[in-house]
DNA sequence: CATGAATGAGGTTTCATTCAT
DNA sequence: TATGAATGAAACCTCATTCAT
């Protein structure tokens, strides 16, 4: 029913994002992000299930490139210290980039809609298993500590990460995000590096 | 006008973090929330400015006494290492103890509407001094690394005792929450310790 | 939830019935009933569980003080014959009286929305009922020809009487309807009477 | 501007009686018929004004044959009762043997819209005309008596007939609408008979 | 003739808040 | 203090209709 592709879909998501970083989510209404993506309120609803859908296929949309950039850029590291570095740049550096994308995702999305939460699910797990497979990678090549355990040393990072972001972004994106790529990789690794 | 005490003033904040965990906080009404404190939907008036007040009364006033707990316990232990791992604990230990509340302060309180946010960062505020204090004393001591920077380690140990309590509210609580304190007392031990 | 009774309740009511007839089912939005009893929209809600609700509840409120008469006075009647003229003249007198509400329920009423069908299911077999009950009566008294088909009597009774007032309806109400009683009176009685 | 002709205008009308019929008038949006005939929903508005259109065009279209039927047949007959006789068999027969059809017309297209009315008005006439000349002849011929009112004659003709086939239709039709014909006959016959 | 993507007006319903008692 | 009936603003979504192709 819902097409999910065109450009008309690409306005509108970007139009969400806009629109809600500058009003939040209770103000965004379906006719302000119409407006703003010059189309019709109807021409939404051939684009999305409904008002709920925007904001899920949104963060799918961003959140599926941002893991394939992650997971690109990965790839190309050799050290399992670099990798750890390149996903703390990464993150921190795609999301210091688009800084509205950046409050959307951290301030107005954190909401307890059920279904918003659900269909984000998903693409969550995704960059999840990204960070574990990196910190397996890492213990069994002895650089990690055997004793870590993987999900909560996730947990640590992703939760830093995030935590990092969203002050940043409460502070109104004042300074660079990007100077804390440095010390947070150290706390990283020396909270999880051997010896 | 709000008076903000008196045994109502407390039933009706007992039984908005019932009803905000049981339903949600997009269906948690100002009447339910009446229903269940046993008042008038008009007595919540007599107590609280408007329904953003309760939530921001319910947040501090939980939080006010968590801090207050940290912060004794802080206070009777010694060394560093040991107050690390006291603030771990009592975070993780409180959270754990009271389910109900964990669910509304991990998920159903992240939502965007400023008032809240405004009205919940002095409390926040108080908390996140709490442990940068602690890790400032561990730098003076000479026990964490004098190169870490104090506001980065706090978003660490805060973003990671979040995430991982976001976790276990998500999972439902299924498993023993408390049985992570070490390893992450380890985790944060290794991340900022010197040598 | 909704409060069936009081005097908003019955000024609803009332109101929708004047609004319908005015203005046809399809234009009787709630607002405009709401304002016609001087009430606002969300009273509205207190009394009715949504818009089809009131229709149902309009039918169901009129049709039974509409049985109960014809009950009533069907008891005063001795002889079958004098049942039958005075269902016959009650159907058609209450409809008589009340051209708003006759245009309501033999017009605007009519229209498929199944729960409003189905609401209104039940007090018309009540109706059916009291129709059935003097057929067979009159069966069993021997005034009415053994072999005729109770349910067959009653669909040509109300058949008949609900096409003769549909028709005056639609002729916005010109002519004198209990001017039809006598000869309606007499088809039936032909049609059914014995030798 | 609208083409009463042609294959697809006939395609569109038994696509609205299919979907009218299953999905009942509330759901039966013009896209879905569209769909159903196979075509696009612009072509619809090649044949028909608008929605009410199609299902004014839909009914004039069925009953004019439903009339022109009646009518053929009752040239065949000869004496009144067998007039009378053949006018009830072909209006159940007709229904009967098609009962989307008849759900259409008995139900969904019962409902206030007052452009739909007044087209369906004029065919309607024709049938009740066909009904009124035929009690007219039976009482010149002195085979109803002389003090029958033909327009209520009519009426109880008709609203009976309707009656039966809406009860009919109600439950489903699932018994025989056609065993009613003796029935209903004899009702008729005894009503309007003289002596 | 035919298409179908796009339009945009319009109405039901919810629920935080008030105020007469 | 306490009540709870009443208020009324505000927004999502549907769907008949159009028109550029």
């Amino acid at each position: 029913m819902a097409k999910k592709t065109g450009e008309k879909y690409q306005a509108i998501i970007d139009a969400a994002v806009r629109v809600i970083a500058r009003q939040g989510y209770h103000s965004a209404q379906v006719s302000r992000i119409a407006k703003e993506a010059k189309v019709a309120d109807g021409t939404i609803y051939l684009y999305f299930e409904n008002k709920d859908d925007i904001l899920i296929s949104l963060f799918n949309e961003k959140m599926g490139a941002f893991i394939e950039e992650g997971r690109g850029r990965l790839e190309q590291a050799e050290s399992i210290e670099q990798k750890l570095y390149i996903l703390v740049h990464t993150h921190l550096g795609q999301l210091s980039r688009d800084p509205e994308l950046a409050k959307v995702t951290q301030i107005e999305l954190r909401q307890s809609n059920p279904e918003i939460s659900e269909g984000i699910g998903t693409v969550m797990k995704q960059y999840f298993n990204l960070i574990e497979e990196l910190v397996k990678e890492g213990i069994e090549k002895g650089v990690f500590r055997p004793d870590i355990d993987v999900r909560l040393a996730r947990k640590m990072i992703f939760g830093t990460l995030d935590e990092v972001t969203t002050s940043w972004v409460m502070k109104e994106c004042k300074y660079d995000l990007l100077s804390h790529v440095d010390p947070i990789h150290n706390l990283f690794q020396f909270g999880m590096k051997g010896k």
